[in-house]
DNA sequence: ACCTGACCTCGTCT
DNA sequence: AAGACGAGGTCAG
């Protein structure tokens, strides 16, 4: 195992850039061409084409080398338009998020735009994570859920999440209360989990299936946003045809079956690669 | 069961 | 310059 390790890291083949920016984390930041993430309450500080600082085992789960990357674009290709996407951003890779972020960063998502998003979340570790210095630089780790779930409203608001504070705690209180236990979710299966999650408030299905995608195992989780839809709406007219921009909970679970039967098991992999190409023909800069 | 509208906040467009 | 619009949805009615 530990040679596998060495192996793999030594192989690092990951687009770092396309990676971070393809909307699954938002605590990313590039100074002087070095990247520092939070990750719960860790730093990841990565630079393309140097030693990293990390234990190899960080890398390797956050990086999901523990997964047959070969055999799942193999798979993915099949599909002539995910074969196009895989093409693009060849080393675009998921990333296995620190679930209680992940939860919290897709709860803030909801009905917002990937600036707004960041900032919120920023002042959130300012506000509550502990700081750190690395190399020479203020950073703020992720706040724990005690800590959320102890403030009040008003002081959660101030990080600008607007309505979604008292989410935000709730569902901090419900983490604390063990209503959501993330190793118990990673052990149910796609429908249990999700059957679960969506008893939180500000939880629906998209939300859902970005949490268990991104950080609870659930790799058949297809996340439905605006862009995906019209994603099928432009190049799936024949497999899915999406008529509207929104869709009901009915055909949303209809639709997720004829994906995961169309994409595979791995779906939200295929998503990914989809939503980056799309993202791109946009043109929108994030980072 | 399906449909509609309101919703915090912030940047952009008129 | 102030007001409308919409952004990786969710929920209530």
């Amino acid at each position: 195992m530990k040679q596998l390790v060495s192996n793999l890291t030594k192989n690092f083949q990951v687009d770092l850039d396309a990676s971070i920016n393809s909307g699954q984390v938002f605590l990313w930041k590039k100074i002087n061409s070095k990247w520092y993430g939070i990750d719960g309450e860790n730093v990841l500080v990565l630079e393309k084409n140097s030693k990293f600082d990390q234990s190899e085992k960080t890398l390797f789960n956050f990086f999901r080398l523990d997964d047959d990357f070969k055999k799942i674009s193999y798979e993915l290709k099949k599909d002539k338009i995910v074969r196009k996407a895989i093409e693009l951003n060849p080393n675009l890779r998921l990333l296995r998020q620190n679930p209680f972020q992940c939860y919290i960063s897709f709860i803030v998502s909801s009905n917002s735009n990937i600036s707004n998003i960041q900032m919120s979340l920023h002042k959130l570790c300012k506000k509550f994570g502990k700081k750190v210095i690395i190399d020479g630089f203020d950073l703020f780790l992720f706040p724990k859920p005690n800590v959320i779930a102890k403030a009040s409203i008003t002081e959660i608001q101030k990080c600008g999440l607007g309505y979604r504070s008292k989410s935000v705690k709730s569902a901090s209180l419900s983490v604390m209360n063990g209503e959501i236990d993330f190793e118990h979710l990673k052990k149910l299966d796609y429908y249990n989990a999700k059957r679960e999650l969506t008893k939180i408030s500000g939880i629906g299905n998209k939300v859902a299936d970005c949490i268990m995608l991104f950080s609870l195992e659930k790799l058949e989780a297809f996340p439905l946003d605006r862009w995906m839809l019209r994603i099928l709406q432009k190049y799936y007219t024949k497999e899915f045809k999406i008529s509207t921009k929104t869709i009901t909970e009915k055909t949303h679970e209809n639709l997720h079956d004829r994906i995961v039967q169309h994409f595979g098991c791995q779906a939200g992999y295929a998503q990914q690669f989809l939503f980056k190409m799309e993202r791109e023909l946009h043109k929108k800069k994030w980072l």
